[in-house]
DNA sequence: TGTACATCAGTGAACGCGCGTTCACTGATGTAC
DNA sequence: TGTACATCAGTGAACGCGCGTTCACTGATGTAC
């Protein structure tokens, strides 16, 4: 036996927990990690468990975190994934569109991590109110870097800026949400696409620019 | 006994069974409505609801039924309660308004009835194409006549009313959802208050203005 | 280098629970003549 | 107006199930001398 992996006989057992709870939440979403049928997808006695997790909470915020580190790293890499622009307030604006629409992708091609991902977000400086940012969680502060990047570059004013992260977010979350459990669940994928381009751009063209008169 | 109400023994069973689930959906959600409870809390055995519901799920869908119409009253309520405008703009922009902070005030006040109606919100004219319009669930109606009245005052261009009503929907339901099960959900009253406000105006911004240049 | 022993990650069996659903029934309601 | 009877809304007991968790244990690992 080559010793690294595959020896939680003795072992890593926890590691191993979390990922199978990943494969099971990947299809039913926290309704999956019972901890009797994660122990038993890994093999093991259900109260192996008890040695890693206090309950079975423990368990499923285990693997929620992983599903929301996933979401952080896929929204990075759409990010990324456009052609970067000589233009700074062009570049800003493709970052703040690749956050949203990332985060979109993300909930529709992984809608058992993304339900997932959603229990371990928690309100930014929730429980030390002078320690705002603090205990940022990774997607969030993606969209925050990317507005201050549009303010930095001109495209957003600083009075706009406040405030523009719960606008943006909801607006994002709420398509994630609609298009996943809500009634576009079953909308054909170019349908969904369009209109979550089109989802972003509004919210977007909002926190940009008031209309001239009421 | 005057005979009118209580007289489910050979009664309205059914009606009295919605009834305590709703009061139970009131404070635990979907998961408070168990068929055993549900009866319980009536005061008569399990097996007499299958005499008025296929199943649970029935059961649940009856009640979220009615969390779904008394959503819509509140809205309207909310769209109503505003002085009225002699300017038809400003008049439709009022509505618009009162149809997203209707929806999360009720989200907010009614959490539990709030997520069991977001169960029966159904794709518009997802069973047949051809009668788009035809079985839409009434909060979202009142999304589109909000919408059409923008349009019809002037306030909006026919163009930048296509899709508006996602753009809208997911913005308020987001915010909803942050509030409700999110991030948001511990913050204090008048933040929420604020956040809320500044959402949905800023949703507004979107749909009525693309900024001037890139 | 080899033996003695503590540690601790796992086993195996059992607990009490509440669930949705099915079965055979009872007894009040209301209708037919 | 009174009796006979069908209907049907409810009862009562039981089913099988899978869950999270607890208990006393075993046997491999690794450390001390």
């Amino acid at each position: 036996m080559p010793g690294d992996t595959r020896s939680y006989h003795h072992g890593n057992l926890r590691a191993a927990l979390v990922e199978a709870g990943l494969r099971l939440a990947r299809q039913g979403g926290e309704a999956a990690l019972g901890l009797r049928e994660v122990t038993r997808s890994v093999g093991v006695t259900p109260n192996a468990a008890y040695r890693h997790f206090a309950d079975r909470r423990s368990l499923v915020l285990a693997v929620a975190a992983e599903a929301h580190e996933r979401l952080a790293r896929a929204m990075l890499e759409r990010m990324n994934a456009d052609p970067r622009s000589a233009d700074p307030a062009e570049q800003a604006l493709r970052h703040l569109r690749g956050v949203g629409l990332g985060y979109i992708a993300f909930a529709l091609s992984e809608p058992g991590w993304f339900s997932l991902a959603i229990l371990t977000q928690e309100v930014p400086g929730d429980e030390d109110p002078s320690a705002v940012g603090e205990h940022v969680p990774p997607p969030f502060q993606l969209l925050l870097d990317a507005l201050d990047e549009t303010v930095a570059a001109g495209v957003l004013t600083p009075e706009r800026r406040d405030h523009a992260e719960w606008a943006c977010w909801s607006a994002v979350h709420g398509f994630a949400d609609l298009a996943t459990r809500g009634p576009l669940r079953h909308q054909d994928r170019a349908t969904i696409d369009a209109l979550a381009t089109h989802t972003v751009e509004t919210i977007i063209d909002g926190i940009r620019h008031a209309p001239a008169a009421t």
